[in-house]
RNA sequence: GGCUCUGUAGCUCAGUUGGUAGAGCGAACGACUGAAAAUCGUUAGGUCACCGGAUCGACGCCGGUCGGAGCCA
């Protein structure tokens, strides 16, 4: 019984969205179904367009995409949540007999899908008193008391990295049972799949995304930064922490000029497009392409047929 | 031409009264279980512009050379 799953992953910048629908596209000349299901934590956001590089519905070619443009700006976005509603859209995509295709570049996001694992339970409350704690007590003596409730957890956790330090106490103190804190060695997958992941020298994708920054401002970053202002991005959590539109409000308030924003957005693009990859490095499922290759989209497309996915040859 | 300031890590700069150097950012690598485009960690980079002098010993003091910035003519 061969995978009925694809997912296409990858640093940003790197073309994941065009090779999906190059994939989808191959199915639908075969006589098959394919539907694209997004995995990329801003793209999720409605409004947020230029800054997230969306594909516009009309170059989308008719291949059906879900999870974009589910939530406003002002709502919270959750590993979690997102963990529910993506899987109930491909177990839906399946039942249609169609073939679901996982494309996006949020790691944690991705893993959430593809990886068996449950999240612990969470507690608003407890969290934001947990915050408020952090914020009164700094990180080092929450990281103390974590030590206390929970020593094994807390070896793991950095002295300075209050965002999990706190959770790590959130999840100890609601269970009152020791949290792992760590990726488990070996993954477990929800489903079996079939994972393309993309590639590309790094100066040439450094250099890649400044232009890709770069270009964003001049379609009108800012303006739609404004324009989501409105919306209520600013009381976002999630939403007004994304990279490019954090910046292009600190140049909004005048705190950043337009080349420190644009400057300050392509750095934090680069070092995003390194830490995807240090966090996908660890995933063995993936079959590993090239971008720049000029064959990448019939090398994928082969993977796809090799492993029983597409019936028919061309 | 004269005067003043200045030249330290890829970049911006710290470096107390002489005992061969640090930070922030950047880079490489890594961690990651309900904000993940988040939050953090580790490591590597320096004949302290160059030449000479005094000193047991100079990034630091003295002299000169070269390169910046400003002011006065």
């Amino acid at each position: 019984m061969p995978a009925q799953l694809i997912a296409v992953v990858g640093s940003t910048g790197t073309g994941k969205s065009e090779l999906a629908i190059r994939i989808a596209e191959t199915f639908r000349q075969d006589g098959q179904e394919a539907e694209i299901v997004n995995a990329d934590a801003m793209q999720l956001y409605k409004g947020m367009d230029i800054g997230t590089a969306k594909l516009p519905i009309t170059e989308r070619r008719g291949i059906e995409h879900h999870l974009v443009d589910v939530l406003e700006v002002k709502q919270e976005s959750t590993a979690a949540e997102y963990q529910k509603i993506a899987r109930a859209k491909i177990l839906e995509i399946q039942s249609r007999g169609a073939m679901p295709i996982l494309v996006g570049g949020s790691m944690l996001y991705v893993a959430a899908v593809l990886n068996n694992f449950e999240f612990p339970v969470r507690d608003k409350d407890l969290r934001a008193s947990l915050e408020q704690e952090l914020l009164e007590l700094g990180p080092n003596a929450m990281h103390q008391k974590l030590v206390e409730l929970d020593a094994s957890a807390a070896s793991r956790i950095d002295q300075e990295n209050g965002r999990r330090i706190v959770r790590a106490l959130e999840i100890v103190t609601l269970t009152g049972e020791p949290f792992a804190a760590a990726l488990p060695d070996e993954i477990e997958s929800w489903q079996e799949v079939l994972e393309i992941g993309l590639r590309m020298d790094r100066e040439i994708l450094v250099a890649k995304l400044a232009e890709r920054v770069r270009g964003m401002w001049s379609k009108g970053m800012v303006e739609e930064t404004k324009h989501l202002v409105s919306k209520g991005l600013r009381e976002s959590v999630t939403a007004g922490y994304a990279i490019g539109y954090a910046q292009a409000l600190a140049q909004l308030d005048g705190e950043l000029s337009q080349e420190q924003a644009i400057q300050s957005t392509t750095k934090l693009t680069q070092k995003y497009a390194r830490r995807q990859m240090s966090w996908f490095k660890r995933d063995t499922r993936i079959n590993w392409l090239d971008a720049l290759d000029p064959e990448v989209t019939n090398l994928a497309i082969d993977l796809v047929r090799s492993h029983g996915l597409l019936a028919s040859r061309p």
